[in-house]
DNA sequence: TTAAATTTTTAGATTTGCCTAAAATAATTT
DNA sequence: AAATTATTTTAGGCAAATCTAAAAATTTAA
């Protein structure tokens, strides 16, 4: 079945937010997607309708199997293009998400199959995501939150959890990218703060809210 | 300034129609476009709000400078995504143009730019035609239908103005590929069928209809 | 040069995808 | 357990992009 650019927008966006088995509720897809929630409600029967949702009126909604699948399919497109623009027409990581999330609407089974050779069937993206095979299947990685990550030990940036223009900003200015190795050396129990080192450079204190949203992958 | 995918298909398809100085008619462009007259005439209207044609009613209508300007924008990224398609992912030239369609309406200056670089800069696509460069300019190349070229003289095959899969069959059935070498060996008067001779392979007829669809450049 | 045929436009409807405002339902507080 | 608050849905509207059917304008032909 094809999608519109707007279901597919939806689908994807209702992946991201419901966790394994949470309901995601009108409210919260709304302001993930900066629209109202009466806008999400029509979505929401169009989708039930498509058999792509299980939705009971007043209690939330989640994906049912073949809108997982779905969603997985439009994660791998966007994720195959985030790779294309970065490692092959060199774009900033920070800067493809927009390209990607227009890229991602085109919809042709071969383009898809024959990109993925041509880039060589990565199975990470730029942001350090996963990108989920052609069947549908997500490489389990173990991530885990900065602010989690056991003092000492080493981790790798793998991905950050807030894409905005405040974020990409503040990652910059502390010299951190996907990929950077890292390490906490100290946490301060009195407002979570950490002190970390990224790679080379000195250490340095970052928020307990920054390292929230910054994921390495456990380096053992 | 910014437009919908559907308007840049109208812009194109005018641009396509239109030659060097004729008016384009509701009708035909209608039935280029396969929509029906009055959906034609809507948008007329609003490519004339936003400035991009000179129409009058019932007298037909041009693009404008800035239309034109925007129509080769379009093809220009329409020609490097095929450009793309066929040389790094390997498709079938005759197959990339519905996928074309699709991401030539991603609308983003850079992401076009740097394509450019990473395909080299080409001058052609692979169904032959120029591809603008970055300021709108076409390269003038002086193609003639395979019907005009001089007996005996060698052309090149540049392109087919027609892209039907029944084209498409014929052209395989021939052997005939964009690039392929060309010579014309007799004409017949009787029908206007010629006498033909594809690279090195033996001499073979096709009809006046054919000869009139497929262009080649003039190869001095 | 008027009648017929063709082309183009207008008028009004439909679908998608969004909105606001009001009504319905559920959750929370007192 | 009512009353208040918060969430969600319904109702109705709007713009884009299409359609059909009818009206208007132009072109062609008798």
């Amino acid at each position: 079945m094809k999608f519109s650019a707007s279901e597919e927008n939806y689908i994807k966006s209702i992946y991201n937010l419901q966790g394994k088995t949470e309901k995601v509720n009108t409210n919260s897809l709304a302001g993930y997607l900066n629209m109202r929630a009466a806008s999400v409600t029509d979505m929401l029967k169009r989708l039930k309708t498509k058999k792509l949702l299980e939705y009971k009126k007043y209690y939330g909604f989640r994906l049912n199997d073949s809108g997982n699948k779905e969603a997985l399919r439009i994660i791998r497109r966007h994720r195959l293009w985030e790779f294309f623009l970065v490692n092959r027409l060199g774009m900033e990581w920070d800067k493809v998400h927009v390209i990607a999330e227009e890229l991602e609407h085109v919809s042709s089974g071969d383009l898809i199959k024959r990109l993925d050779n041509f880039l060589g069937q990565p199975k990470i993206d730029p942001h350090g995501d996963p990108i989920p095979d052609a069947n549908g299947k997500m490489p389990e990685l173990n991530q885990v939150s900065l602010k989690n990550l056991p003092i000492k030990k080493n981790g790798i940036v793998s991905s950050v959890s807030s894409q905005t223009q405040q974020m990409m900003e503040m990652l910059n200015h502390y010299g951190i990218t996907i990929g950077s190795q890292i390490k906490v050396l100290k946490a301060f129990d009195f407002d979570g703060s950490l002190q970390i080192k990224i790679s080379k450079q000195p250490a340095c204190i970052i928020s307990e809210q920054a390292a929230q949203n910054i994921f390495v992958y456990d380096d053992q």
